[in-house]
DNA sequence: TATTATTGTATTTATTTGACACAATAAAAC
DNA sequence: GTTTTATTGTGTCAAATAAATACAATAATA
């Protein structure tokens, strides 16, 4: 197991008393690559348990600033889509002291070498946790562990593990909400690259929906919507016609997606 | 002024102290009546400045149940439609102690018998708070004043005054979430009484949505939801004829909103 | 008994949707 | 070079939905 260098054991001691101490927040970073929805999961060193990307607020901090810093952290990413879904309180949330998974990060952050008892005792308080959802464009993501972690991975949401904690449910409520508000939220703008083909924002809605869409009836209803500008076509390299890419009309999709997108 | 017997401050002082110290929530309590949506108001006791009804988390209590007893404890109601829209953690929300706000509070405290320094330092801390909105049977609800307010009523959501803090924006806010969730909301069921007709279910969706709706159109896909049952006719007294009372099928109308009713 | 305002329902027209048809086409197979 | 293949872009057509309007029914009044 890798050690944290000294400087870094300070940096998180002298934090922790410039945090609230009963408050977290929790991120599902989304993002999409290969016609599937990914969530960006870390995996802790000691164990291998899996958990969602988290973190604490200053005193002196915004909430939503602090989303976007732990965001910032965990991808390289700035000034993305990121939005509040939902607050998480339950009173079980402080379960950690008196249970496996309290004495586990006890053991794991003296493994790595803190040793002040304030800090050690700082995962046994209650937190509310709210949670963010974060859209983002997968290719320009630079995933970063946090120091509790090993690695930091995209996940298919069909195939999430078991997560700590409350970690599933939180995740699953981000996937409700994401289908709920899909026709306020800017989808494609966020998930797609600069340039794709109307099958892969098929495949998008799709794969947010869980339902299959009809092709042709799609294209027409997207394009009436007169939100994209057609570029040149895409040769595939497979035997048959080539479609052409698209991109979006920014300002035309913002102000559709004020009324909403009628599609459901 | 009223001062507080000495029981209902030693509660408050003895109870401080199990309260979570960062985190708040409040309530945005919504009810019909004539014609009107209207919103339950708090106004304090020392300089009559407007708030939402609010309260505090005990550390050992799950932040919904707290909720559903602010509710409680303001209206005398309890398991209602009640649903967290949104926290707000700005850092501004914490400028009590060097602004004119956080002085009144703690004059206002003195003067109503207040002295423990703990206590009276209370409402100096930084609170993020968690909004939630509440649909009630306005002819139901017994408004209660809590300990800094003399007075608890309903107020037009067309008319609403100065409030304090930022809960202008949390009202605002609601309003916002009712409209977009409008869809999936029993709205209806919650906010008119037992027997409504026609009109007063139309009125109720105009005064959410802001915009007139074609009465005949209204009435034709409402029944064609089929979750209505149809009773004796309303004699109003006015030389025309008379409306059909109608209630609410209460199975068919909580299977319609799993998916939502198409409105907008 | 005629008048009035509102209600319940029907009609008419335009628009949207879902299902499917089909020609166009890029590359591979022959 | 011709045929085959899979997929794309567009068109069609019937069914469903929506918006606007018409109108008879009716409870109370004049």
């Amino acid at each position: 197991m890798d050690d944290l260098t000294q400087s870094q054991i300070a940096d998180f001691e002298d934090q922790v008393a410039d945090f609230l101490p009963n408050h977290s927040l929790d991120c599902v970073i989304l993002g999409y690559e290969h016609q599937q929805l990914k969530v960006l999961l870390l995996q802790w060193k000691i164990n291998g348990a899996w958990c969602l990307p988290g973190g604490f607020i200053f005193k002196d901090e915004d909430l939503t600033s602090a989303a976007h810093r732990v965001l910032r952290e965990r991808t390289g990413l700035r000034q993305l889509f990121l939005n509040q879904f939902h607050t998480f309180g339950s009173q079980k949330r402080a379960a950690h002291p008196t249970e496996r998974e309290g004495q586990m990060i006890r053991e794991h952050m003296t493994q790595l070498g803190f040793r002040n008892p304030e800090v050690l005792k700082w995962f046994d308080n209650r937190f509310i946790t709210t949670g963010y959802f974060a859209l983002v464009d997968i290719s320009k993501a630079q995933p970063q562990p946090d120091f509790l972690s090993a690695s930091c991975e995209w996940k298919s949401v069909d195939s999430i593990p078991k997560l700590i904690l409350d970690h599933n449910e939180i995740l699953g409520r981000a996937l409700e909400y994401l289908r709920i508000q899909l026709n306020y939220l800017p989808i494609g703008l966020s998930l797609l690259p600069k340039k794709f083909t109307m099958q892969d924002l098929q495949k998008l809605y799709e794969s947010i929906l869980q339902r299959p869409l009809e092709r042709s009836n799609f294209q027409r209803k997207i394009l009436k919507l007169n939100f994209l500008n057609r570029h040149e076509k895409q040769m595939t390299g497979a035997a048959n016609k080539a479609p052409y890419l698209y991109s979006f009309n920014e300002k035309k999709y913002h102000d559709l997606l004020e009324n909403g997108i009628g599609f459901l």
